[in-house]
DNA sequence: TAAACTGTCTGTAGTTACTACAGGGTCAAG
DNA sequence: CTTGACCCTGTAGTAACTACAGACAGTTTA
């Protein structure tokens, strides 16, 4: 199997998969004598591996450590219990400081409706208040959001 | 007024001031003799302008139509008002596709709950049988998300 | 007087997980 | 013999900063 045959099966771009093999986190194939990489069932193992774990957020850090358990089957569980429970915590946080950030825009949004000028759009107002350090609506909900 | 006043009273880093100058998002401010930067108040209001917007998760280029808007009172505001709504629908769209995410995660945290060898556990063994292709309890909730 | 300390300057490189080239080689078909 | 699809390496770009390196300015302390 080629590259663009793996990246197709693996449904991701022949750029990642290369990408992947440069991070260390896909074994290196072996290279046909034209210098093409020539991978084995195993390789697609490993990028479904990675894949599907992106696929659930997990980062490429996180990948390797997941790696790392595969690679000694006898190792205890804890560690990739506690991974995926971070993980889950970390989503969480996310969704919740979105959830936040969605409020405080449908207020703002509800500052204006009309169509008017833009001096007096209630929106812009809010904006520019905001920055003269008067309080905003959007804002008077509980404040403050990581990044 | 110099830049590390400015930074601590628009609540961000010198670095990240400097930073938006050469954005474009803050106007050039005069030079002491030294060559140090001097700022005025319309620097700040400026500054808390674009920190406000930030923390609603609009984008630079977003706030860079918003200070047009402001350069341009009698413009109508209906754009400021496109600009809110899709930045509503893109938070929002965020917050299913994580919440879809956590969902997932917490099935596939189901898996496992004892201490075991991680050869048997029931997370690692769904992460890699979904690598060889079977189906993972974790995704057979409706698959897909966007990063 | 000198050293230490704090703040400032410019410019560059790092972060995440890729993506997008530029510039070139390989190989089969027409 | 040229077209086209595929492959190669290496580098630079993405968002919004953050983190230096290496140097100057100005005040305070020994």
């Amino acid at each position: 199997m080629r590259i663009g045959e793996l990246a197709k099966q693996g449904g991701c771009d022949v750029e990642t998969v290369r990408f992947y093999e440069r991070e260390g986190l896909i074994d290196q194939p072996a290279r046909e004598s034209n210098g093409y990489r020539r991978y084995a069932e195993k390789h697609l193992v490993q990028l479904n591996f990675i894949r599907h774990c992106r696929s659930l957020g997990i980062g490429l850090p996180e990948v390797r450590v997941l790696r790392r358990f595969q690679a000694s089957p006898e190792l205890a569980c804890d560690g990739i219990n506690q991974l995926i429970d971070s993980q889950i915590a970390r989503i969480h946080q996310q969704v919740e400081s979105l959830r936040q950030l969605e409020r405080q825009l449908h207020a703002l949004r509800d500052t204006c409706h009309a169509n008017q000028k833009s001096s007096e759009c209630g929106i812009m107002r809010n904006l520019s208040q905001a920055a003269n350090g008067a309080g905003c609506p959007c804002h008077s909900l509980t404040n403050g959001h990581p990044h």
